[in-house]
DNA sequence: ACCATTTTTTAGATTAGTCTAAAAATATAT
DNA sequence: ATATATTTTTAGACTAATCTAAAAAATGGT
């Protein structure tokens, strides 16, 4: 079993790597690890010592199948915790991060299958995220960040990509949330914003925003 | 914030000293904590420079009222989320300590505050034991454990001393739990065990079961 | 191709919690 | 009351995760 501080740079390489598709860079983890790269260079050593990383000094790390495996493990926790959260006993879903965060490393198989039962087996958390099922696969989800789309284009926003609680404030008193149409209206090409159209109103998505905003068409 | 471990060792004491009326020994807390003695003397003078403990060389520790009140409120979250498990997830009363364990460690106020609404405010966990409010204030319990109840008197049974899983398997199979009504019908003076009538069924006791089941006249 | 910059790794130290072995204090037994 | 046994504390060492400072490797510009 891995250590929560092992778990935790697990789960931070999975995202850097997107979804394991490319190496990780020391200086990179240890930013989102908020340490030093000297601490990543020890971790990394170690959990490749593990086999859940393969290092190559000086060129970065990739997660092993074993590492990829445990890397959705501990995101599935997190997300179903996100879940139980917002549904079951009401939180606003820019609350559940950092409670999530810890929740998400508590070990037992059997507590993380009876709250996925308790919830129905949902598919996605409340901002959109698929939630990878009891051996550690994950659902496709074919979605482009918005300021990709095309104007004109009508799409469904099907996920937000950053859990800060101040882009999930913003993205609620606009109304923006998964399931919702959004249709891009016109943009600006010197702050690359835009102009969409979000449930019949008129609103402005700063390139900070669409870029954070995952829509499917 | 006390540390994770920190927290346990309080909780131990606590427990120890039969909710703060004897000290605590050296010996015993290091037996409760499995490990070493020279291990509970170390923890044993930082909670005593952060004042949680009264602390006096080779006689043993107390807790301070700062220290009494963060032990209840661990104890307060294990037996609130001990609730959860076994009325909301439906885990048996023998398989939540352990989780609970865990579970008990996570810091969030709001948290706990919301399974306490969630769960209706229980006063009381599965095994009968009292639920503290979020002041870190215990309801007096006036039980008494079955092992020094009077031959032909009634009782009911309260709560249960230990969580050991073994105990609450067999008090399963006998049907004794909180609530119950127990009244003694004989008792051995060689090994000190009794035979009862529980729910109509007459059954025995070892001295050590009836040691560990708390019942209120 | 070489020098300067950036990134990464190594070396050595630090903190929390633990350990073993030995010393000190307390308790017990005659 | 004094020796013996028990309990507790101290001293010094270990591991996991971190840090700073310095060394080593890779990158980029001309």
């Amino acid at each position: 079993m891995p250590s929560f501080t092992e778990e935790n740079y697990l789960k931070a390489i999975y995202h850097l790597s997107d979804a394991g598709t490319k190496p990780v860079l020391t200086n990179d983890l240890a930013e989102a690890m908020k340490t030093k790269a000297a601490s990543a260079t020890d971790m990394v050593k170690k959990l490749a010592l593990k086999n859940f990383l393969a290092y190559k000094k000086y060129y970065g790390v990739n997660l092993t199948p074993k590492g990829n495996r445990e890397a959705l493990i501990v995101i599935r926790k997190h997300r179903l915790w996100e879940t139980f959260l917002v549904q079951t006993l009401g939180f606003a879903w820019d609350e559940v991060h950092e409670v999530a965060e810890q929740l998400e490393h508590i070990q037992s198989k059997r507590l993380i299958e009876k709250i996925d039962e308790f919830l129905g087996y949902p598919k996605t958390d409340p901002h959109g995220d698929p939630i990878p099922d009891r051996k550690g696969k994950l659902q496709e989800q074919h979605a482009i960040a918005c300021d990709q789309l095309k104007e004109g284009k009508q799409a469904v926003i099907t996920a937000v990509k950053d859990s800060d609680s101040s882009l999930l404030k913003l993205l609620d008193k606009i109304g923006a949330k998964p399931g919702k149409k959004i249709k891009v209206l016109a943009r600006e090409t010197f702050d690359d914003s835009m102009e969409a159209l979000l449930d019949g109103h008129k609103v402005f998505l700063s390139k900070e925003v669409s870029k954070n905003l995952l829509v499917k068409e």
